[in-house]
DNA sequence: ATAATTAAAGACAAAATTACCCTTAATTAT
DNA sequence: ATAATTAAGGGTAATTTTGTCTTTAATTAT
């Protein structure tokens, strides 16, 4: 569905909110860790997260790292996929048509379109803040049995 | 969405239950033009659909080509991507834990489990061809205004 | 039989994605 | 001020996906 990179930014931001404050930042190193990611690679989506601030902060030094404000936790969780460049995912045709539209639409389409509209709904009525609440602290992301 | 692949595979075999018969089989040349992809990585798409000819079939030779039987027309849209190695895709967890599980559900888990069932649902119910019948002959796949 | 046509098969190349590493800059603690 | 810590940034490597090309095999038409 959605790429590695996208993935780990919805992992990673999810966690985020549950864990950091403004007063306990979160390091790369533990972040990584908790959601099952290469560390490396996590820090560049964590600076595509971070870029303006838009969805994460974070800061160098001693005791620095990333956290979440308060009011990004509001945010939409379409934002996490803005800042990814993926947020047009469900505007495409599922067949790969250049342009999905009504007027030539695949033999998909009618069929596709209130799909669509779900996972469209399904990032823009959650926020950061309610996807964190949906699991408990503890392992949310250790199900690798 | 889907691979570039799977998208190759899904035009191409709609495509094909559109325009083939056993006395009139489609060059890849044909198809690949029809469907907008490019001709060799379609060769390679096809080959996969005939394995075994389990969705279409092929004719080397003068007058050759790739068809569809009748019977295999009336398989779920699910046999292409099952060809395509991709029929998990609506398995996986959208955050990319490695199960998706009730017992261990990530916090998008109960909201996306009724849009992922309706993918699969749309997958099952559709014969390749329901979907060949849902567009008219001409400009199928040219869309690209 | 021979030549022409078409897909199959394999090797290869390009591009994109994923992942890693090293240096730099910022911040903090001492 | 200095040293330690942490993210930012840049370059590069590995892997996967996508795309190309050439040879081979099968089939048909002559
Ligand atoms: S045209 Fe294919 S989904 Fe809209
Ligand atoms: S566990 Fe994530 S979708 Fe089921």
């Amino acid at each position: 569905m959605f790429s590695k990179a996208t993935e780990y930014a919805l992992r990673a931001t999810i966690y985020i909110a549950q864990k950091s404050s403004i007063t306990n930042k979160l390091s790369l190193a533990e972040i990584a860790n908790a959601i099952d990611s290469p560390p490396s690679f996590t820090a560049k989506i964590l600076q595509l997260l971070t870029k303006d601030n838009c969805v994460i902060n974070s800061v160098r030094g001693p005791n620095g790292g990333f956290y979440i404000t308060d009011k990004a936790k509001q945010l939409q969780l379409r934002k996490v996929l803005e800042a990814l460049n993926e947020n047009d995912m469900f505007d495409k045709c599922i067949l790969g048509l250049k342009k999905c539209s009504e007027n030539k639409p695949c033999p998909m389409h009618f069929q596709y379109k209130p799909i669509k509209q779900q996972l469209i709904h399904l990032f823009h009525v959650n926020t950061i803040q309610q996807l964190a609440e949906k699991t408990d602290h503890r392992n949310l992301f250790n199900n690798d049995i």
